[in-house]
DNA sequence: AATTTAATGTGTAAAATAAACACATTATTC
DNA sequence: GAATAATGTGTTTATTTTACACATTAAATT
């Protein structure tokens, strides 16, 4: 197949005609397969931090080093169906969304041969969730303490990272780390851990009563050791009609 | 292995336990493989127009359809050099750079059995390269008209022409796309032309002087009917060092 | 050669958005 | 009851975006 660089051209453009289904049936079946996993970036949200939820390698070679929640896919199932199986297998988790980061394939990326990993990513509120596989395997780890992992998982890390911070400045993605009804405070430390960064108090809640999705429920917080902040929730019917309104939260 | 889910936590634990490399070798090498592909989706422009690389489907079936330039990624290749490869055997393209879009991976998406396949798109203005193979296999569509493609075909272009129209908006992709010396037309036309829309032209040149990366080289435009432009380069230096800086082309 | 044509080149005002910043208010804690 | 530590609010400035009009230049036409 590599040969074909130094094919002259009319030849190769023969080889490269119309083939039967059959053919490529062959091809696809025998010749040229290569082993798919996924590799779950689960972002969690706690105490105001973000952390990323990581396994102890199941590979011995590697098995002082975390990595992120993976495993091969099945050749009958789905890829995304896989993503959220491996998920479940590994951690319990079935309750939550998961989106396609990238695709990872070089060739001497994984020990056991060629394995090529397709990343999805999510982000949940830890509270909120039950690890139905509680060992101390799994850990949840600050994004900030991250250092090498197991395999490429540092920049598959890295990547979904970056995914992450762009996606929750263009969709509504913090409200599901908060409880229904939440204080303007809460919602502004979720934008705070997640972009790593620190906003102004005032525009911060300017900015988000002019987009007009946050409705005053009429109640204050509760047993917070300091003055109640009033409680809001977030209106997604209308920004499902607005949906294109959504400016990023450019801080 | 999908039973799994009905067992209890503590076996599914045990057998997710620590695997051998050669475990898991065997895993890679005998069970779970599948066939994965590369697609490569060439935005071309042309003629102020913007235009995508499509061929003939070579599977018979699908022979009356157009499709992207794709074939299987061979095992002993990184995938990135299986994108490259792909394109050049298709088309003769070697000198431009690919970008990685998306994978798609649904159980049917391909007639001759599991396909999965990686998307990567480029852009390119169709007089600066030359397709090596010429056939009529080989047409630049107009993306305008774009209907039924091969297999999801159409599913991946249209992710591609969204990212592309990102992507165009972040990154300073048009200046590939034009002479090194070129006019505030020509640059106003590729961005017409990839984010579908029509600019004011008043405020497209003062958005891209305040940006400073345009060099006045002191020449007109030649041989165009009308009154000539003035020149401009792409200060590629200077955007190197202040990368940060840019800000997408909101218009 | 003069006129017409179809572009380029330039500037300003208004509107929207973002950034910086200070003080009164409220509940808790001591 | 005083101190504390948060919430709630508004103004000002700067920046960015949008809308919009007229003079200028060279080619094309007459």
């Amino acid at each position: 197949m590599y040969n074909l660089y130094s094919m002259s051209t009319e030849a190769n453009r023969l080889l490269k005609s119309v083939k039967t289904l059959s053919t490529i049936q062959t091809e696809v079946k025998n010749i040229n397969r290569i082993a798919l996993s996924v590799d779950c970036v689960i972002f969690g949200f706690d105490e105001n931090k973000l952390k990323v939820l990581l396994i102890r390698s199941d590979l011995k070679k590697f098995h002082d080093k975390w990595s992120l929640l993976g495993d091969l896919v099945d050749p009958r199932e789905d890829l995304n169906a896989a993503a959220y199986r491996i998920l479940k297998e590994r951690t319990g988790l079935n309750d939550l969304y998961l989106e396609q980061v990238s695709t990872f394939g070089e060739i001497n990326r994984h020990p056991a041969g060629r394995v090529v990993t397709v990343a999805y990513c999510s982000l949940i509120n830890i509270q909120h969730h039950r690890l139905k596989i509680l060992d101390n395997e799994l850990h949840w780890h600050d994004v900030h303490d991250i250092t090498d992992l197991a395999f490429d998982h540092k920049q598959i890390f890295e990547t979904s990272y970056r995914q992450l911070q762009r996606r929750v400045q263009e969709h509504p993605l913090a409200f599901s780390l908060l409880p229904k009804k939440f204080s303007l405070r809460e919602l502004q430390n979720v934008y705070e851990a997640i972009l790593d960064t620190k906003m102004d108090r005032r525009n911060f809640r300017k900015k988000f009563f002019s987009m007009d999705f946050l409705i005053d429920v009429n109640e204050m917080e509760q047993n917070v050791p300091h003055r109640p902040g009033k409680l809001y929730k977030f209106n997604y019917e209308k920004y499902e009609k607005k949906k294109k309104k959504w400016v990023g939260i450019d801080f």
